[in-house]
DNA sequence: AATGAATGAGCTTTCATTCAT
DNA sequence: GATGAATGAAAGCTCATTCAT
């Protein structure tokens, strides 16, 4: 096995048990066995766990930052981009159940709260993101709300299906998910004119 | 100090801690000494620690359920009550933040993993919810989606936004909770027939 | 077993290892196991290790202390209370093998860094001896020197030859002792007049 | 790098870390890594870690007999000889103090439990103190003492003040060190017939 | 000969739980 | 009923030593 490897495989056990029992069912002795490691090897990729955690983490934003980016309409309309956005962050989650359930533990966690602040996007993402609702405020396409209340009104609906889904609570598929989207959209979407009021 | 304030003590202590510090930061011995008994003590109100932590859990759904009840507009439209149960909800939450932090806490954990089908509702309140969504839905009110999906279109965007305020990422008032519980109930609605299709 | 007899069990357990094997042939699990208790005990009596350490080393300063100042001729000549120090010293090393160890241990390892200033003597009994010393300097009755040559030329000598009786390298009695004592007070004494110069 | 260099870098790098940080501040990774060589290579030139302690301290050894026998008077008076060994030791001690915190380090500690019968001293340089002091205590120069309580009145200062100067407790030069010297001297001197003591 | 990644026993400390008082 | 001292398993981490390369 490789040095690359090795740090793969760690990775990899730490994700899956971490995902699969929480922090509190991932110490560094069983990860390490489940990476087919001895436990002190963790100490020669890692600091400390903390720092093989913050390392999931990391991997994981880009990840996600990733599955965003691939074929995102730059030039399309807001509406199209945010769309877009919304598929491809359902799509990665639910094709991803470990990573998925390893950051709704790390963002509820000692390790998460300082990071928080992130939330599920790393710089650039945000930076992505943020772009795409301040060009859409500008141009009056979506509600004037504070950025947190856009984001909880739209990715909050995102993260609670894929959450359903991976528990099992839903089934997802092609024309919910765009539903879902849709609807999301729908909730900051700026109401149309005179007419659409009446 | 009476049987059940013993056991109120417990409760509230662990509460606070938890929600302060989170699980960590919440061993029994601290448990006992912030409420005041010993730690053996414990032991006789719950059958463990678990125990302990599952019934505050307990406790604040059916809070949360009292909070939702008070004032609710059983005669009202739907979409009346469908508003004030989010405005109850985002109430309760932001002017209880131990309360809510301890249920992140405890749905993000090994405890939680089991009652999260109940998600933030407890039997008889999920009744309460589901019964409204059941009635939106035969009168063709919102959009025929699966009711975790709606849930999460719904009730998602309110325990965001009432963590961004706990978080002091963004202050809430009446007007903005207003508007995000509007927006909520605008991502479910129907769109209004021939007209809003145009 | 007593709250108080747990605490003095632990301590000489600690004090006999470390004196027998040194820092590192005391491990907390050693300790407890010898002292009966188990090994989280431990920490209900002192912070952790280096507490129990340190309260052995406190508890060691107070002993000579006490063992020095018994019968102290506080009125008789600097002479005699220099030989009374001397020979308690001795005195009290060697008829406590363990603790006399211990503290070699103790001084030459991080413990005792940090207290090295204070050396074998307390803040109390260095105010003893230094009492004792800058007397003797006043009158001339001994050479004037710096105080950590005058202590290294009386001390020194009585720490090693109480190292060496047991180690067994030399057997002392009390003739042996006091000829010693009587030797460091030679080489500090100051020499007499004119005669002796010549 | 020759064979040689890498054992005298070893040993250096060894002997650096002990000094500055004691037993517990030099791990073989850092030793080896401050020595430029792999950890590995360690035992290529040492059986173990002990073996380079032991390595380090006969090298030691070695230096303090050269220091002491350079310029030795052989043909001079007992005190003059004595004078001498008392005033190289002194010299060579606190112009290497890694050198002699190393071997504080040493004889504090299970590596020198064993060898502490063997003192400061070597084979060959025992003999050679050992030799004068049997040539003084023939001649009834010096008082009629087991050998340890002479060694302890003699060089037990000369150490002690040795590490105090290093650690700053006082500051040393010719004068002061040869007072001293020659105190030594005088607490093991047959006090001188009857004229004397009058 | 030399490397340095890997090992795993051993360390100190925490804490849910028990039970004699 | 209540206590809190005691327990001991389990945690994260270090480091002397080995061995395939």
């Amino acid at each position: 096995m490789k040095r690359t490897d090795k740090r793969e495989a760690l990775i990899q056990a730490a994700l899956e048990l971490v995902g699969e029992r929480g922090f509190h069912g991932a110490p560094v002795a069983l990860i390490a066995d489940r990476a087919g490691v001895a436990a002190g090897t963790i100490y020669r990729y890692f600091d400390n766990k903390d720092s093989l955690i913050k390392g999931i983490h990391a991997a994981l934003e880009q990840q996600i930052l990733d599955a965003v980016t691939v074929d995102y309409p730059e030039n399309q309309p807001v509406r199209d981009r945010f769309l877009h956005v919304g598929r491809k962050l359902v799509g990665y989650f639910i094709s991803s159940p470990l990573q998925f359930r390893f950051l709704e533990q790390y963002y509820n966690s000692p390790y998460g709260v300082a990071s928080r602040r992130a939330k599920l996007f790393g710089k650039k993402k945000k930076n992505l993101i943020v772009r795409l609702f301040e060009e859409a405020l500008d141009r009056k396409l979506i509600k004037p709300l504070p950025l947190p209340i856009l984001f909880a009104l739209t990715f909050g609906p995102l993260i609670d299906i894929s959450r359903d889904h991976i528990l099992e609570f839903v089934t997802l598929n092609e024309r919910l998910i765009e539903e879902t989207v849709e609807a999301c959209w729908g909730a900051i979407q700026r109401p149309r004119a005179v007419d659409a009021q009446r």
